[in-house]
DNA sequence: ATCGTATATGAGTGAAATCGAATATACTAA
DNA sequence: TTAGTATATTCGATTTCACTCATATACGAT
């Protein structure tokens, strides 16, 4: 949580492109990893990192592990997490990790449905 | 001046120290130097970097270079420059940095001055 | 021109970060 | 209990980073 271990955290692309995602929905490691279309092993690892910083917590669901942004970041750093919704949202990176969110959410969320849009 | 880019400048110590002091007043390289008790290269570097990322800016006066905070990056990012300015108010770490800070300047800037007060 | 000071940069080193592949762990369902 | 899925972690390779020491460059003053 100390700051400068927050900055360098959020000094990842990849870390960004998941808390775009994140920001609209909370999502199980392997939907951000359909999603991003990264492995699973790199996005668990970033996930971890983002939650060590204290920018995300997680809700254990049955064997599925829902993150979420954390409340206590927010509460912490309001200015920075609003900096960063807003920067998502200008961002031409996200703007396609968005549109394949919507994807996913349209496809009621089946990885096979979503496979197929995207092909 | 890309928002990643930002971000893992900031994620190190010594640059957020190194702004700490410049959010108080512009410095040239010998002075971050003195004032955060760090070689001369490092501080160069640090200063280099964070230039690199737009987030401070130069102006030359004679052999000396003055560093100082973009006003292209307040600009562009007033929300993060606010975070910053706040947070280096409330941190230990830069307390004592100000501390020195202000010391230099009642030394009327001079280095001799200044090494005997803090011996 | 030369000396002293201020700054930037090249080279080398050790630590840390990123990543994919493979493996280990945890949980569900049958 | 076994098979299948979700997630975390270890391993090894590669890259990046921060740092120091030494050197180069730039400028002023004499």
């Amino acid at each position: 949580m100390e700051l400068s271990e927050v900055f360098k955290t959020l000094g990842d692309e990849n870390r960004l492109r998941i808390l775009g995602i994140l920001f609209k929905q909370d999502l199980c490691v392997c939907e951000v990893e359909m999603i991003l279309n990264m492995t699973q092993s790199n996005v668990s690892r970033h996930l971890a990192k983002l939650k060590n910083a204290g920018i995300i917590s997680y809700d254990k669901q049955a064997q599925w592990v829902y993150y979420e942004i954390s409340k206590k970041f927010i509460e912490r750093y309001p200015k920075l997490y609003e900096l960063l919704v807003e920067e998502s949202k200008i961002s031409r990176t996200y703007e396609k990790d968005m549109a394949l969110l919507e994807q996913y959410k349209d496809s009621n969320c089946s990885f096979v449905e979503f496979k197929e849009t995207i092909l």
